[in-house]
DNA sequence: ATGTGACTTATAGTCCGTG
DNA sequence: ACACGGACTATAAGTCACA
């Protein structure tokens, strides 16, 4: 699922970065529960969110697209 | 802007395959009307749509997101 | 530091049409 | 084939109190 592989990709990315979910959130100026929606599938996001997130992450969001295609 | 970008990789993509607005929109199981309104930058898809788009497309959905990239 | 439920507002996405 | 509109339903955005 899609969604699925999004939000496995996201925790990693972000346990990789040893940013916590409230760090994160600040950093991409999204809410801190939302985040916590995205990690547990309960929301997918729009492209907009993605590039945000992936730009706080500090990874381009092919790669991080590419990471969810290696999931499905 | 992001969604300035995904409609044009969108048409672009979408030309380059010779397919009609409606042909897409069957392939992918999508709306005529709401393909029209990608490509105008009307709209701004979820990651689900955006990976169901490039499955019509046949491309990778990391490869229609390195293309944005190009052009922000 | 995070999960969760409930909530409101905005927008994703459909379906009817027109020129 | 496509732009464009109105009206609709489903779901994302965004926030809050509490565990």
């Amino acid at each position: 699922m899609i969604i699925e592989s999004f939000s496995k990709v996201l925790r990693d990315l972000r346990m990789k970065r040893h940013l916590s979910q409230e760090k994160l959130a600040e950093l991409c100026d999204l809410d801190r529960t939302y985040i916590s929606m995205l990690e547990r599938g309960l929301r997918q996001p729009t492209i907009t969110t993605l590039f945000q997130i992936c730009s706080a992450l500090d990874v381009a969001p092919s790669e991080f697209v590419r990471q969810m295609e290696e999931l499905i």
